[in-house]
RNA sequence: CGCGGAGUGGAGCAGCAUGGUAGCUCGUCGGGCUCAUAACCCGAAGGUCGUUGGUUCAAAUCCAGCCUCCGCAACCA
């Protein structure tokens, strides 16, 4: 048993059907920043990460790439890793759901909660959407079709094991209410325990049709599905049920786990419940935070808006990076990305204050001194509120860090880096050093500086590991000079600068935002082009030839657009009463982006008259409107005003 | 009544669980300084806190209604 007090965060294990994107950097980033200040505070410290390998979209996408599921995610994995070197991610332990230790791990458990029974087998009959790898009830479908991703669903139905998480609600109500913090933010709260009162079904916890996974050892051919195999990796990581690791009782129960809004359900209610089954002791808290937003939206592969961090790294700098996310994300809120707001911080946090500080003080300390400060100072009543600023910086990150205000933190550490830069206009060192009399107080204020500066890079270490080893080689502080418990004004006593190059070079935003500009321009010309072909090749290839006959299925008709108006709570349609010669008929078209209802009325246009109605929106349409598209415009084929509704085209 | 989030000076946000001077960063304008990365420091302008009503001595903050925006979802015959 460790004298020291533990510290154990988690971030989610991450599903490798796909290379990371700067979302899934901003939560690991954060749980490092946490983890290396309890390390620097002295905890024994435990920071766990991983990737959750098994399930039939992976499955998939391994066949796709013609590998083999292992092949398939070692290749991710590696990247992932390579991944969290390049952005400093010191993570203690790397777990794997296809370790065999885990596998072996888990395959007990599922064992002990069937024999418990807590896992029960039934038959699981449902709608079954493989991209999601859901099953949805039939009044979770959405005209049929999945909930989720809106793509078709199929009946399937199979032996299934389950988890009788019903049993748990009352317990997870009353852990929530005993245990206030456990869920933060508490609007998160809220919302689960809506969830919970809802009602709580049991939870199937096995699949057949899934192959990629851990076989169920009494069973086998079962696979444990994704409840039980992923969550539970924050215990077998610890060599709970396995022999690979024995850290169980030294950090058990977690103290944070930390995960996107998203998943936040799975981690306080499933989680939970199956602890609690296992007679586990429950995590200390599970913190659901914001995400990373783009201009215009969510950060989505289809849309083509993925922030790469890789290349952002390489562009601005593996710290600014971090800087931006632990800085810019509100607690438990969304933050905003832009490339705007990522250089404006660059410059006004990291550039102007921080990396120009360092600047001036050692370029001062060298001109003023030849690099060494002379060890006769003299204090004045001004450096007061400095020193005393400094002395309670530990104590406030502190308190920050502990409610995961990580934003906060950093905040706390630049009011000393500001406050450092107004010290130096106050003491007006250039005016000192007019005059050999004041030399022992410009020792002092240069001496100051340094003390400020090392009293914020001890703490930068957390968040900014290679700034802080620059600054350190700068300024000559040693591993020791960084400790938490030296965080005393006073306790370097000499003092030897050097120069070096810029920490931060400024960014000339104007300029860059153009560069940006040009290059996304270039970009998307370059994937029109890529694109164009491909229509093409489509145009190429003509429907299939029809006979007259055919055609004459089809009832075109000239009708009388009498009334127009937008569909309420559709921003694409364009609700039409026509009159075709014989009676007035509504018609939905999705043109509202080009048309507006005033442009329409009066008009006559080509109908299909005997297409099958069709409901949009609780709307019934009763035919079509022709129409042209090309290039994304369309174009309504308008007919000649003289010609009467009812006319017969062909 | 699909679910959820949000509306606070030009931009981005804090403040709202415990009503009582509306705060921060960026930007703008004016000044200071020259050690420093045209950086730093000081000052100023700029807000009916979405809207309507209610509770109250007092509301950005509590209550009710409405409007708008965003994400998910849906729709685009």
């Amino acid at each position: 048993m460790s004298e020291r007090k533990s510290f154990y965060i988690t971030t989610p294990i991450y599903y490798p059907s796909d290379n990371l994107h700067i979302g899934h950097s901003y939560t690991t980033v954060a749980c490092d920043a946490l983890s290396r200040y309890k390390r620097l505070e002295g905890y024994d410290v435990m920071f766990l990460t991983g990737t959750d390998e098994h399930g039939q979209k992976i499955q998939d996408k391994a066949a796709a790439a013609g590998k083999t599921p292992k092949q398939y995610v070692d290749e991710i994995v590696t990247n992932i890793k390579a991944l969290w070197e390049l952005l400093d991610v010191k993570y203690d332990r790397f777990i794997r759901t296809t370790d065999h230790y885990h596998e072996e791990a888990i395959q007990k458990i599922f064992r002990m909660l069937y024999e418990k029974g807590d896992i029960y087998k039934g038959f699981y009959e449902g709608h079954y959407c493989k991209p999601c790898e859901t099953f949805w009830t039939q009044s979770q479908l959405v005209d049929g079709k999945c909930p989720d991703c809106g793509r078709e669903v199929y009946l399937a139905k199979e032996d299934a094991y389950f988890f009788k998480l019903s049993n748990y609600a009352d317990r997870l109500l009353k852990h929530y209410e005993e245990n206030p913090r456990f869920i933060e933010p508490e609007t998160r709260k809220n919302e689960m325990i809506s969830f919970i009162k809802q009602g709580l079904q049991d939870l199937c916890v096995s699949r057949t049709t899934v192959k990629w996974g851990i076989p169920v050892d009494f069973d086998p051919e079962h696979t444990v599905y994704v409840w039980v195999d992923a969550l539970s990796n924050y215990i077998t990581a610890l060599g709970k049920f396995n022999d690979e690791y024995d850290d169980y009782e030294r950090f058990w129960p977690a103290t944070c786990h930390m995960v996107g809004k998203e998943i936040l359900r799975f981690h306080t209610i499933i989680w939970p419940a199956m602890l609690m089954a296992l007679d586990l002791e429950l995590p200390k808290q599970v913190f659901g935070h914001g995400w990373l937003l783009l201009e215009g939206g969510k950060m989505s592969k289809s849309v083509g808006n993925v922030v790469d961090p890789v290349l952002l790294c390489d562009k601005y700098g593996v710290d600014a990076i971090r800087y931006f996310l632990l800085r810019e994300i509100p607690f438990g809120n969304d933050g905003l990305y832009t490339n705007e707001a990522l250089m404006n911080r660059i410059n006004a946090d990291l550039a102007n204050d921080l990396g120009n500080l360092v600047s001036r003080t050692v370029a001062m300390i060298e001109k003023y001194f030849g690099g060494t400060i002379p060890a006769e100072r003299e204090a004045a009543e001004l450096d007061k509120e400095l020193i005393t600023l400094c002395e309670g910086l530990e104590a406030r990150t502190t308190e920050c860090m502990d409610n995961l205000l990580i934003p906060q933190a950093l905040q706390e550490i630049f009011k000393v880096i500001q406050r450092a830069n107004k010290y130096i206009d106050e003491t007006a060192p250039w005016v000192l050093a007019k005059d050999e009399a004041n030399k022992a107080r410009l020792a002092a204020v240069m001496y100051n500086l340094v003390e400020a500066l090392r009293f914020a890079n001890t703490l930068l270490q957390a968040f900014l590991p290679t700034t802080a080893t620059k600054i350190s080689a700068q300024l000559g502080f040693t591993e020791d000079d960084l400790k938490f418990e030296n965080l005393k004004f006073g306790y370097k006593t000499e003092v030897t600068v050097k120069k070096g190059d810029v920490i931060f070079p400024r960014i000339d935003i104007a300029k860059e935002m153009k560069l940006l500009e040009e290059q996304e321009k270039a970009k998307q010309e370059a994937a029109a082009k890529a694109a164009a072909p491909v229509v093409e090749e489509e145009k190429e290839e003509p429907k299939a030839e029809i006979t007259i006959d055919d055609f004459f299925k089809v009832d075109l008709v000239v009708g009388e657009i009498r009334h127009c108006e937008k569909l309420p709570k559709s921003d694409k349609l364009l609700k039409s009463t026509i009159f075709d010669g014989e009676r007035e008929r509504t018609i939905l078209s999705g043109i509202a982006q080009w048309y507006a209802p005033e442009d329409m009325i009066g008009k006559k246009v080509v109908i299909v008259g005997n297409l099958a109605p069709r409901k949009m929106r609780g709307v019934m349409s009763e035919g079509m409107i022709l129409a042209s598209e090309a290039d994304g415009d369309v174009k309504v084929v308008f007919i000649d005003k003289d010609v009467p509704a009812g006319s017969r085209i062909g």
